[in-house]
Order: structure tokens, then sequence, then C-alpha cells
DNA sequence: TATGAATGAGGCTTCATTCAT
DNA sequence: CATGAATGAAGCCTCATTCAT
């Protein structure tokens, strides 16, 4: 006999099925009788669940943004602005990593503008993170921490860039595991270069 | 009385058409009647042209490949290694402003992974720039126009970073107009920050 | 807590449910879902008390019938035929007034016509209330009480004519409401046609 | 070989297989599987045609309100208001022999009402028919060809009535071809009744 | 007597693709 | 070189119905 599950665990299941198959397939070619087979059920199961397939990604979406939103303010928790530059940055990477959909769902369209929107949504909680950085870098600045020489805006951009690179990367290679160790290295670096000035003999660790 | 135009013209035509589809809609929800409809054709007469959908793509891939080839092999004109990072650099910003399609294409999944793979390609074109970039970096140091303390592999990873985090960007925010100033500002503080050495300690926490 | 309620209660809620939707949505758009819903059950409980969709057709049907068996019935306290005659067609309305989904009923198909055949069960009620109709019409006329040269079955035509009018109004407006006094009205009139033959000044009520 | 026929026949034939269809099941059970079924081609065909469901009946709707309006504007011809009233009558008669499912397709609710309403389009045409009917009525009994102690009103709704009836009959017991022998019956009746004024007194009860 | 999870059949619609003209 | 009619596969969604609890 078929396990019978409870609502909330299936939900919970269809939303993380269909993010894997994004990461494996691409966004748009999840179909809801994969998502289905995934998880032993027929097709219109889903429906039982959802009501329509925007919504799956709606929840799935809301679920990423909360994960964004935790980091943002868990970075709060640091004090010392280096450390809390690591923190959102390493964040995102773990974000990354638990869901390396993630890219590719912030860059999708919506073909159905109507209902609530999903891009909206991630590119507002993108947008915190962003401000987050930003902040959190100014403030570094004004302690000496950050070449003094150097516009923030310029700075959050480069280290963002780290992060998008490292995505594209993940697209690209499908290697979800190096991605932790390689962002931390270059992270790490990044950080030296914006913070010193220096001749360098800085173990980068 | 409708044009009719050559099939060599009308096969280029058909695969702009295809690319400015991609990136408005992304590439997977472009269909051979949104590209006939664009070029005032009906949409078998794409089949004179190309035998399947997979061939536009893959025709459009190669235009893609090839101009990023050309990019590699054109940046051999400057002698000055940062002369030679910045054109290659640019060059490949250029190539993202007239074909903004072209991230989510590198990272497009071929469904029917049995005939020529897309990604195959692109991804060996891409490497090139990377290898190009690398090497163009190590003559860079060994010259002392670069940190001698950072690693090479590094470096690389940063610049691509920077070009890769304003790709992404391109396909969230929809503004192609801003990629390349903004990008030249990017590339120019990060390409600061590589070569220059400060006077400073590294405090990195 | 949900009221819970006898067999025999529920039943019968969920055949008027049933006719009302019938005749806010059309027969063949009513959803068990709907039924419950808007008895604020859930959707199998129907099937607690049915044991498939069609019963509850065939349920409401004969409730429906009895009404027609009873009004047939009821007539027959009338002694002056045209008592009688008004009784049976005001009659006819009250119970369209009751039930307004009673002419999309009759006019529904059984898609499985093996079962006990829903359309067979009302026009035999129907032919019935024809019948004592065109009964009546005769006994009036030879009375006197119609007039000599008309055909019964024309009679009995023409005077269901018009409460079939009426009912596809109320198919077409969807007022339950004018129903009775129009039908009243245009009862009358037909019945005045029928009986005289004359220099008209009857009055009409 | 299939037969392969030019876009406007294919049209039509759709539409015609669709009132077909409608009549025979109810305007609610046609699929478009069945319409393209009884037509030889395969379902999705259909969508060559009409772009939705929805437009077939709109179509078909369009057709049968305009043979309303011919037969409105064809009656004008007849000069003596009772050979006009007999014109539209037995041409609304014609049209129901020819389109028996329209009395369903007037009854119809539009689930999504937002589009053009069927309905609506429907319910002006047989408003106009009823406008014409009863202006013919009124100018006939000026003329001293309608009792005058009659309200024109009343006689315009058993006329249509005894229209209505017939329609109701044809759903009930589907026999296409008696309609027009018994409809030009029962409006002579009916139109003598209206017409003539006999010696009679008129007690109703 | 009722619920909650699930299924199978079938409906509408889209799209790549074919083929006669 | 291009069109116009048509198809087969597949996707989303609805609904009657079942069954364990």
């Amino acid at each position: 006999m078929r396990t019978r599950k409870s609502a909330a665990v299936r939900k919970t299941e269809i939303t993380e099925a269909a993010l894997e198959l994004a990461f494996e397939l691409g966004p748009d070619r999840v179909t809801t009788a994969m998502i289905a087979d995934r998880l032993g059920l027929t097709q219109p199961a889903i429906y039982k669940h959802f009501p329509n397939k925007e919504d799956i990604w709606q929840k799935a979406t809301e679920e990423l943004c909360q994960r964004i939103d935790d980091n943002i303010h868990g970075a709060k928790g640091e004090t010392k602005p280096t450390d809390r530059l690591r923190a959102l940055l390493m964040g995102q990477l773990q974000l990354l990593h638990d869901y390396p959909a993630l890219p590719e769902i912030m860059v999708l369209r919506d073909p159905n503008a109507g209902t609530t929107d999903l891009r909206a949504h991630v590119m507002a909680s993108m947008g915190g993170l962003r401000k987050a950085i930003r902040q959190t870098l100014s403030a570094a600045q004004s302690k000496g921490q950050i070449r003094p020489d150097l516009d923030p805006e310029d700075c959050t951009n480069l280290l963002i860039g780290v992060v998008q690179g490292l995505a594209l990367r993940l697209l690209r290679y499908r290697e979800t595991e190096s991605l932790l160790n390689t962002g931390k290295r270059l992270l790490d670096v990044q950080l030296l270069l914006l913070t010193e000035t220096g001749d360098a003999k800085c173990d980068q660790n």
C-alpha cells in the first residue's frame, strides 16, 4: 500500500520536489506529473494540495525568501562588520547549496503577471540582502576596515558578483559540493582585497 | 506581397529572432510560432530552413560561440597584458549587451542529450575565454602588474565573477543599456584591487 | 462542532442543495463538491448518503414527480372543471416557483441510459398532468364552458404553452418572484379566450 | 486520405457539428473531441480554427442571432399585420426546426462571464423578436384585427408562449419533424382566439 | 456519520512537426 | 521559398469515486 501522508507534509514534499527538479531540468521544464512521480503519487493528487501549479512555485518561493530573510536577520547577531559581511555572504552560499534552483527562479519570468508575482517577491528579499551588505560595508569602511578610496556601492557589487559568479558556475557545472569551499576561498580573497591595501603577507583562511 | 528572402538571410533572421525572444521570455518559452510571427512568416515556413527546433538553438549557439572565439582571438592583438585583460572582459560584456540571452542559453539543459550537445559547445568556448583570461593574468603577474600574493586562479574567478554578476543583474533587471557603463566601472575597480598593493595590515576579521 | 444530522435529513438537504445549484448553474455544472460545500460537508461525505451522483438526481427527480402527482391529485378536489383547470395550472406554476430547476431537469438527457431513467420518470408525471388537463378541458367543453369549436388537444397545448413559456422566461431572466403574478394574469386571459367567444366585457381580475 | 477542407468550410462545419451535438446531448456535454470525431478530425485540429472552445459557441450563437434578425427583417415584407405576425412566428419555428439546440443555448449560463457574453447576445436578438411581435400586435389591434379588450403585452406573451411550449416539447420528445405542423395548427388557433370575438358570456369559473 | 488522502477518466489547450500544394 | 490543414504527444486541471480511519 502506498504511504498516506498528512497534508502539511505532502505540501512541503511537493515544493521540495519541485525545487529539486527545477535544478535538474530548469524551472520551466518541471511538470506536475514529474513532481507526482517523484513522490509516488498520481498527478491529480497534487491538486488536492495546491489549487494550481503556480501556487507550488509561489509556496516554494516563499520558502526561499524566508531563508534569505532569516539569513539577513541572523547576520545581525555578528557585531564586527567583517564578521557580519562574511555571515551574510556565506549564508547566501549555503542557501544556494541547499536550493541550487534559486538563481533560475530569481530570473524566471511569470507568464501570468496578474497573480501574485513570484519575481517581485524574490527581488524584494534579494534587495534586502544587498542593502544589508551595503550598510555593513559602509559601517566597516567608517571603522577603517575597508579601503577608504572605494565606493561602497562598487564594493557591494563586487562581493555580490563573487556569489553570483559562483551561482552561475553551479548552474553550469552542477557541482553542489564544491560551492562552499570555493566560495569561502574566493570571498576571503575578495574581502582581503577590499580591506587592506597591502603588501600582503596575510594568510587567507 | 511578402518579401521573399534568400535562405541564408532567413536562417540568420530566425536565429536572431530566437535569441531576442529568448531574452524576453526565457529560452524555454520560445515557440516556433513566435519566431515565425516576429518575422511575418507562417510557422511551418521555419521548417524549410531548419529541420527541427533544436537546430535553431544549435545555429544560434554557434553564432554566440563564434563571437566568444572572435573575442578571444581579437584580444591577442593587445600586447600589454592589462590591455588584453580589459579587451577580453569588455568584449564579453559587449557580447552580453548584444545577445543578452547568452547566460540563459549557457545554462540550458538539452532535453534530448543524444544530438549535438548545445551546452558542451558553449562550455568549450567559455572555457577558452577563461583560459585566455587566466593566462593573461599569469603573464601580468610575472610582469609585476598583479599582486604577487594572489593565486591566478582566484583572480580569474574574481574577474569572471564581475562579469557574471553583471549578467545575472541583466537577467533580473533587464537593463541592457547600463551594462557596459557599470561593467567598465566595476572592472576598473576590480583590476585596481588586483593590481595595486597598498600600505596596510591585514586583519581579516 | 459541526452538526451531525440524521441520514434522512441529510439526504433531503443534499437533493435540495442539488436542485438549488441546478437552477443557479445548470444541472450539468453541479458537482458533488459544490453540494457538499453548500451544506458545510466534505465532499466524500455525500457518498455516505448516495452511492453515486446519479442517485442524487434520481431522488431529486422523485421529489419533483411526487409534487406533480400531488398537484394532480389535489386538483381532483375541485368540482367545477374551470376551477380544477386553474388548480392544475397554478399548481404547476407554484412548483416551478419552488423548484425552478424543473424545466432543465425535465430536459436532461441521461448519459448512462441503462440505469433507472430520470427522463422517463418525469415524462410520466408530466404526461399525467397533461392527461388531467386534457380530461378536465373535455369535461368543461361538454358543459359548455369551453368554446365548442375548439379541439381539446389544441386547448391543452395552448394552456400548457402558457406555463412553458413562463418556465423558459424563468430560465432566461431568473426572476422567481414575478412568476406567479404574471402566470395568474396570463392564464386568466387564456382561459377567458378559450371560454367565451365574446364581445368581451369580462373583468380579468 | 482524409479530406482537407478550406478554413472557412471547416469553421462552419465545426459550429454546425457543435449545434447538432448540443441538441443531442445538451450544450454542456459537447466536448471538442466529439466535434472533431464527427468531422473525422483529431481533436487538436479544432484549435487551428478556433482559439478556444468558447469561441465555437460564440460563432454558433452569432449564426443563430443572425437568423433571428433575418427573420425579423424578412417579416417586414408582409404588409398585413396578421401576415407579418404569422411570418415572425413561423419563422421562429423554422429556426427551431433547423437549430433545435436554440432553446438550450438561450438558457446557457456562461461560466466565464468576462469574455463576450453569449447569453446577452441571444437575449438581445430575442428581445428584438418580441418587440417586433408586440408592435405588430398593436398595429393589428388598431386596425381591429385583434380583440380590443386585450392587452397587447398579454397577447405577445401568449403567442410567444405557443412557440416556447413547442420548443420545450421539442427538447423533451425530440421530434424535429412534427414541430412545423403542430406549430402551424396551434398558432392558427391562438391567432383565431386573439382575433375573433364571439357571442359569449364570460363566466370564468 | 463523517473526514482526509488519493485515484482514474477525461476535458481543454499548446506545440513541434508533417505534408500536399 | 512559402502556405494552409492537420496530427501526436504532452501539459494543466476537474471531477466522480474509493478507502482507511
